[in-house]
DNA sequence: GTCTATAGGCCGATAGAC
DNA sequence: GTCTATCGGCCTATAGAC
């Protein structure tokens, strides 16, 4: 279990007024992108005048860039702190990772946001490595937890690790993204419950859908 | 088997120097969304002057649209003409649609990306109402499918056939948007073939996890 | 640290010649 | 249908008073 805790260095020492400039550019580039949000908007939601963002960063790619690094950090100490490694059991174990690494992702859903569309979109550069970075470290450790619970035979050792890994990150990345849609589409059950869905998809991948059940 | 065609009419009457226009419009469109797109860079790439530009369309969403919409055409028709249901065996024809729909999704990965830009930070309004008929007609298409290979047995019947064929688009999804950081990755032997991808998502999701097999 | 004022540039869109 | 030239507006970023 390697600790490679780079910090992701969050604007820690800042003072109130930097803090609620980084808090609302946050939520602001989370809903409309880098380029669909302008200083200009930024400065009037967060009460403060233009010149006086640009005293505090560096420059709108800096603005962005702290905000970005603020909520990479969030994703990652969480994930840390979950303590999906308490169970006992491996495949509980499994079962607490897909219902916690959903509801962390719904806990802040705007840096949950501001990280997938830097993954899907941001240009090469400091931001995509970070969020790679995030993704990578969340893929790496539940790869490592789907190992752990093949050496002790609650997983079929035929298995891929990281296919199944990158199934269940799937799978909630793709609730988290869809939820909205997914809750206007009728007859869809497990629109509504997060809980119910992390329940339901563990029980399909646990036992496949073969058969007649 | 309702058969709601709404055409979504596609600039099918444009004359060449609009149909290239369109085409240029829909792949920057694609990589860099509708806020990072100017006329002029469309122009440019384009060989046409601006003005030429808002003479074919009314105006720059206008021209967005339009782009938007011949990527969903696309995309619902060749849908549409893959023989999923040509196969006799029910469990065959869920093989067979994850690979296919995995192939559409890569066959025209500009298209396939300007749908996913515009559910995930689409607007409301035209265009994303578009985006949402196409993955809305998708989740149906292989909902019912699954429900069938179910009432012959293929599928247990304990299984909620929306949530599977919503982890089966989400798989295909998930690797489509995520496939050139995985390839970057080290260890994932499924990132650089689609056809071993959607065979071992097809053999986990069948057989599940469970056990020391 | 915070402000007003403004520089300098690119934007979407239009006018009008050919 | 295609062009050049241009308009008014909004953008990022800076200057300088307080």
């Amino acid at each position: 279990m390697a600790k490679t805790s780079t910090p992701l260095i969050s604007g820690d020492k800042l003072n109130r007024a930097a803090q609620n400039i980084l808090e609302v550019a946050g939520q602001l580039f989370a809903q409309g992108g880098y380029d669909g949000v302008s200083i200009n908007e930024i400065a009037s939601e967060a009460g403060v005048s233009k010149a006086n963002i640009f005293h505090h960063f560096r420059s709108k790619e800096g603005l962005y860039l702290a905000a970005l690094n603020k909520a990479c950090s969030h994703s990652a100490r969480v994930l840390e702190d979950k303590p999906i490694d308490s169970a006992d059991d491996p495949s509980d174990r499994v079962r607490n990772f897909l219902s916690s690494h959903l509801e962390v992702l719904l806990e802040r859903p705007l840096a949950s946001r501001l990280i997938q569309r830097e993954l899907l979109d941001g240009a090469e550069g400091n931001g995509k490595q970070l969020a790679e970075k995030v993704f990578a470290d969340t893929f790496e450790k539940i790869t490592e937890m789907v190992r752990d619970a093949q050496a002790q035979g609650a997983i079929k050792s035929t298995v891929d690790a990281s296919l199944l890994a990158f199934l269940m990150v799937g799978a909630n990345v793709f609730f988290f993204e869809n939820r909205a849609l997914l809750a206007r589409l009728p007859g869809i059950d497990f629109a509504g419950s997060p809980a119910q869905y992390s329940e339901t998809v563990f029980e399909l991948l646990a036992h496949g859908f073969n058969g007649k059940g």
